[in-house]
DNA sequence: CAGTGGTCTAGACCACGAT
DNA sequence: TCGTGGTCTAGACCACTGG
């Protein structure tokens, strides 16, 4: 039996009985590798194929903790994060992290030639930041959208502010790694793995609203989709 | 710079530019050590994220290659994998790796208490394994299903032969790694990343048909999903 | 300040693939 | 048989976290 298996099975084992605790403190490396008479490499290898299998996670230069429950989303259905979360017992957040005006339209064609907004936010789950999402409209659409509250659904602000209403959209996942400006600001190393969601929502008679990318960590969440 | 970081954007700029072609075999990792005057570990470093990124992938002690094109599927639409492929200039084929019987169904309560089968299936797109499944259906409802063509839709199979109709379905889709055995069926290294999605069918009348577990290789798929 | 994870070196042996 | 990737050793230095 390899090394790093032996080492992945052991903690597999001790998360499985409920000694290791959704968010605690998984053994320091350099403890697991003295446990193990091994090295570093070893372990190391050891707790990737478990942070890839979603058990666990590190937090920068903090350490290796348990993964929580996950989200559970039905990206078919129009998401309230903040609903969706609480029913879930989560406690979520939404942090601003920019809102920039974009004077030449290069993400997306559909939105026109004019400027665009792009408000990007960070959402997290009990304090654990699991989403970066880049918000892309027409500036013209959405005049002063600075003077609104963004940190809730922007959904809604479109419906009551602006009298905007999204009737469908057209969501692509994958699976692919934080690009490094995500990884920076979600404090992750870059690498990550992740699910790339790129939304795009439109009108009763088609028209584009908004385009938007979201990135959410790989072990945050569940989809659910029904099929007809 | 991190060299490691260095060497995966070389390695990125020759995939965007098209000097590597998808399906091409890239330098071997004492290649690009001495042409870094690094070291296996550090080269590694860098093919890891490339692969979790979904940009390359690694055949067991082949070597590593540029990945191919995903495979664009709506999992909201019933799936017959032959024409979905065919229609987006891939060859498919799928391979017959098991028919059991389970005599005491311990997988899914739902499917009652007799007897299931479980025939467990390997997809290819081009020659490249990318899907293990596990479909499961109560033994009484399919009798002599061996005796039928299990290489082709198990949902036509239903209809045709059995004349059990799908209605509708739930998907569970998750982000985990390969479990071992079926990453020795499919090839790859254990830990490789993948998409697990659970699938419960049911009839009109809301009778589970058939529940089945499918792996999908994290790179070779993209989902598309239409919400309301 | 001590301890942590992140990065890196310079090797090694093995099983397996290609030839 | 030789080259490949897969696994492993025994160290090192650094940036950052937390006390």
């Amino acid at each position: 039996m390899l090394l790093y298996q032996q080492i992945r099975h052991h903690l597999q084992e001790r998360l499985a009985t409920g000694e290791l605790q959704p968010g605690c403190k998984l053994p320091s490396e350099r403890t697991l590798q003295e446990q193990f008479n091994s090295t570093r490499i070893t372990v190391r290898e050891a707790l990737a194929r478990l942070e890839a299998e979603g058990l666990i996670y590190s937090q920068k230069r903090r350490g290796w903790f348990v993964t929580p429950e996950k989200l559970k989303w039905n990206p078919a259905k129009k998401v309230n994060f903040n609903l969706l979360a609480q029913e879930q017992e989560f406690t979520p957040q939404t942090r601003i992290v920019s809102l920039n005006t974009l004077l030449d339209n290069t993400i997306c064609p559909e939105l026109g030639n004019g400027a665009l907004y792009c408000l990007s936010r960070v959402r997290s789950l009990n304090e654990r930041a699991i989403m970066f999402e880049a918000i892309h409209c027409a500036k013209a659409r959405f005049v002063d959208l600075e003077k609104q509250r963004l940190d809730g659904s922007i959904t809604e602000v479109m419906a009551n502010v602006y009298a905007v209403e999204i009737s469908h959209e057209t969501c692509q996942i994958s699976v692919t790694v934080l690009p490094d400006y995500v990884a920076e600001i979600l404090e992750k190393n870059n690498g990550t793995p992740c699910l790339k969601i790129t939304r795009s929502r439109y009108s009763a008679d088609n028209d584009l609203i908004d385009f938007n990318i979201e990135y959410w960590l790989h072990d945050a969440i569940e989809m659910i989709v029904e099929g007809h």
